[in-house]
RNA sequence: GGCGCUAUCGUCUAGUGGUUAGGACACCACGCUUUCAAUGUGGUAACCGGGGUUCGAUCCCCCGUAGCGCUACCA
């Protein structure tokens, strides 16, 4: 059975290269109707960040890529978190010592970095000497006995290379000179990523390795790894990394990188998700629209690319309003209420019609607040350059009166009402075209753009639309007045 | 510095030993529209450089160049 698993670090938030490497992992599992593993490596104290597994988990059922087997849900090959199977790599470690193939350590922090910077001194590479690899049995039992601090060690093979297969990439060769030796257990007793991932990995029976290029160089240690141990490898595959605009490794200096951001501004997951699996993988064909289920039958390694991908938030926004724009209305609405503005939320009615007027033109339902404040405000501002253009205008004023008695004069009012209204005021003025209808948009709105007016008619109220066209009367005569 | 990965429009990408090098976002123009958006039509825009191989290279090979990654008792 194929086997997947995302094994992302408890660092505070998910990043959406780590979604994008979920997905993927996610699909592989899914196309082939076998399992995917989420699995926490905190074998690094220092960087845990308190609930930062609850927050993995709450972002991964959000976008609805759902582990299989992992913390809080359970499976097989538990547990799922690293720090909680400590006494499994230590006893699996001793027998790489046992075959000669890892060494205890005692060297200092101290002289690693003396001798670290000797060696960037005179140019060489940065590499462990090797000082303690051929310490006698004797020795070593003598150090271990008077309990002085030591890590375990890798012993890399002096000459040859070793060749990675990756899915992706073809086959990688390393010289082993070029590799360190590496350590495995670190002196408080937790295993190194390199360690644990490829025990993990083996007793979790992964099938697929799928993550990011940047551990490509360590590679053909867990290769190493997986042979002196005698077990069968798993299938490699890197994954491009994605990238700010500036081609660097996409941060959080250059814009959101995590998914609960995107959340918060109103992009809804299905988006984010599409849009993601788009950034190094193609159909093949032209389509770009995929719901997940899709995905995971389209999807296949083979159309993966090797190279790095800008995020390019525009596309996300565009893609991003499509499917704003061809939800169910009933879903969309769910998530769009929370971003009304306040107060609104007694009348769900009228924000129901807002959304239907405004979603079109939504690229994210944050805008919701803002472009739906002049249907639930008390007063509206006029007072700004975009919409003094049309009041201020002298022959705004006999419109705009002209507006309020055909105002006054109805009992009842629709969108269908609007154009013959519309025909008594530009009789009565002798003014026709663009201009009364902006002036009626400005007073209205307090916008001088927007949805279409006979739409916005439908959803404000009679005595609203009065009570505005009052208030931009009372505003245009106050400006030419001077007050 | 060493090792490794990568290289098609501004961006995401398709593609081929001979193509008008295709699509999408963005951008521009036009249409629709009382405004904006949505939408429709059209358009601008790319094979990193140099050598080979070949009748012919964007495509295959080599060398550069550039970008990125790794080079921890971090993942």
């Amino acid at each position: 059975m194929i086997k997947t698993r995302f094994a992302p670090s408890p660092t505070g938030f998910l990043h959406v290269g780590g979604l994008r490497t979920a997905l993927y992992n996610y699909l592989i599992a899914k196309k082939n109707n076998g399992k995917f593993v989420l699995r926490i490596e905190d074998t690094d104290q220092r960087r845990k960040i308190p609930g930062a597994v609850e927050n993995l988990l709450e972002n991964l059922k959000w976008v609805g890529i759902e582990p299989d087997e992992g913390p809080g849900i359970g499976g097989p090959d538990g547990p799922y978190i690293q720090s909680q199977r400590l006494s499994i790599y230590q006893e699996l470690v001793q027998t790489l010592i046992e075959k000669g193939c890892a060494y205890y350590c005692f060297c200092s922090p101290e002289r690693l970095q003396q001798l670290k910077d000797w060696q960037v001194a005179h140019h060489q590479p940065p590499r462990y000497d090797q000082h303690c690899r051929n310490l006698g049995p004797a020795a070593v039992k003598r150090l271990l006995d008077e309990e002085q601090p030591s890590v375990i060690r890798m012993k890399i093979p002096s000459e040859g290379a070793v060749t990675v297969t990756d899915l992706i990439r073809g086959t990688v060769t390393f010289p082993c000179d070029q590799l360190d030796d590496q350590v495995l257990l670190k002196s408080d007793g937790f295993p190194t990523y390199h360690l644990a991932n490829v025990i993990d990995d083996h007793l979790m029976h992964i099938t697929h390795v799928i993550r990011g290029e940047e551990w490509l160089p360590s590679t053909p240690k867990h290769i190493l790894l997986y042979d002196y141990f005698g077990w069968e490898k798993p299938q490699f595959a890197h994954l491009s990394l994605l990238l700010n605009p500036d081609k660097s490794k996409l941060s959080k200096r250059q814009g959101d990188v995590a998914v609960e951001d995107y959340r918060r501004q109103g992009y809804l997951p299905e988006a984010l998700l599409n849009y993601l699996a788009l950034l190094g993988w193609n159909p093949g064909n032209e389509r770009e629209i995929f719901s997940l289920e899709e995905l995971v039958q389209e999807f296949s390694l083979e159309r993966v690319g090797k190279s790095g991908a800008i995020f390019n938030l525009e596309k996300l926004r565009w893609m991003n309003g499509y499917y704003i724009r061809h939800y169910s209305f009933e879903r969309l609405f769910n998530l769009a209420r929370p971003f009304f503005p306040p107060g609104s939320e007694t009348n769900p009615d009228k924000q129901l019609k807002v959304l239907e007027i405004i979603r079109d033109s939504l690229l994210n339902l944050q805008e919701i607040t803002e472009k739906s404040a002049f249907f639930f405000a008390e007063h509206l501002d006029y007072n700004h350059s975009s919409i003094g253009e049309w009041l201020l205008k002298p022959e705004a004023l006999p419109v705009l009166n002209s507006l309020s008695a055909e105002f006054q004069s109805l009992t009842s009012l629709s969108g269908a009402r609007l154009v013959p209204l519309m025909g008594n005021v530009m009789k009565a003025t002798g003014l026709r075209g663009k201009l009364p209808w902006m002036v009626l948009r400005c007073a209205l709105t307090g916008q001088s753009q927007g949805p279409e007016l006979h739409h916005i008619v439908e959803v404000l109220d009679l005595n609203q639309c009065r009570q505005r066209l009052q208030d931009a009367i009372h505003f245009v005569t106050a400006k030419r007045d001077g007050r």
